[in-house]
DNA sequence: AAGTGTATGAATCGCTTGTTTGAAAGTCAA
DNA sequence: TTGACTTTCAAACAAGCGATTCATACACTT
């Protein structure tokens, strides 16, 4: 009796909630387990009762950051048969932006694996290539088809990276925004046109890179 | 005499040339003071005595990063008179890009800063604008002059943060080269022919938005 | 009511971090 | 040689970290 124990048993919920949102926001090593126990309003000792240690409560983070990006890759990539490649190019690039630019439910795996670049903590390597990588076989054949019969491994590694570069440059990013504020859009308005900015400029792109004739290389200038 | 003190009195300068390679790898906060100190055979104790702190010593390297990102922009940057925007704009990516991607002697300080992307120093903010934003600025005239009489803020910026985008992606990342290793240009011939495909696609995305006609925003699909 | 397994809590351990200390060793002018 | 000053060094300090310990409180079966 005493005082209304807090056990409300979802002291592990609420841990994973917490972790979920301070891993996104400082990555893995600029939070503590005090941090993420205190936020959660839980023991300290609580992380290694219910996840072994910091670590495993990371991968508990990563799988469902995992399951979430495998959803949204069925909501951005569009069956290629039914679609021209320039459906396919403006509907991946108007579905993937907002979840870029905004890390809410659908898009905060990415600002978490963002923090890996630059501090990788090895366990995330495998869900990786779940979460980002049918997006860029996907960018790949699109823009393979485009090129039609310019297409090289190499001209389409580049247009693809072109693209990717320009979609992955709006993650949040608290420097970026220092430094540049004017280049982040942040209203539902402003990452729409930009989304359709980045469609029109690359699909035009691709088209002047399939203008080039094929060959040992042309070297403008 | 006894046997040949270390006393070179250039322990300053190992402090200073170990601590802006260890920084550049790693960032501020995942290098420690030892680190330093033994990479560069000092005593620990060498890096209070020489620069007050370890965040002295970071801004130290700081300043150092500052003066060479400005000789940089100076290469990078051709005068506008004299030159078509179109060579304007291939000469600062062919010259920009190799600096990103090789963090050599010339382009250490991007490396340096991206780490205060993902963790910021406070210490950064005001290096920042005079490393990175005359490259903007003259990025945006460029990016004008191009878009003519179709010029618009919002559209300038847009093709500015495009390029800004495409080049930045190249900035070395023990993560994105372990997933996509493919992506990354190694030789200088790589290099070259990623910044002219930068160079070139950007063109062609430009004249396209240049092409769309001005007013409420052409909404393409 | 007693017993069993689960969950929480306060305290503490071992380790790494940045920083400080005070002595020793060097340099150099008088 | 003396004496003042600068630089180096090993050792220690205080704080923060992840992890562990062990007692306690709860839920539930018997």
């Amino acid at each position: 009796m005493t005082s209304a124990p807090v056990h409300a048993a979802d002291t592990r919920e609420r841990i994973l909630e917490a972790a979920t949102r301070l891993f996104t926001e400082r990555g893995f090593a600029r939070v503590t387990v005090r941090d993420i126990t205190s936020d959660a309003k839980a023991n300290l000792a609580a992380v290694s009762y219910h996840f072994g240690d910091k670590l495993g409560l990371y991968e508990r983070v990563l799988e469902i950051g995992l399951r979430s990006a495998q959803q949204m890759n069925t909501e951005t990539i569009l069956p290629r048969e039914g679609h021209t490649p320039e459906e396919c190019l403006r509907h991946y690039v108007r579905e993937y932006l907002p979840r870029i630019v905004r890390s809410d439910d659908r898009g905060w795996i990415f600002q978490l694996l963002k923090h890996e670049m630059s501090n990788p903590t090895a366990v995330a390597r495998s869900y990786v290539r779940g979460a980002i990588m049918p997006g860029i076989e996907f960018l790949t054949g699109v823009v393979g088809d485009l090129l039609g019969e310019a297409s090289t491994p190499e001209r389409v590694r580049r247009c693809t990276t072109s693209i990717q570069a320009q979609c992955l440059f709006f993650l949040p990013d608290p420097f970026k925004s220092m430094v540049m504020p004017d280049f982040q859009p942040s209203t539902d308005e402003a990452i729409r046109e930009m989304a359709d900015h980045i469609a029109e400029f690359s699909l035009a792109g691709i088209r002047a890179i399939a203008a080039q004739r094929r060959g040992p290389r042309v070297r403008p200038r």
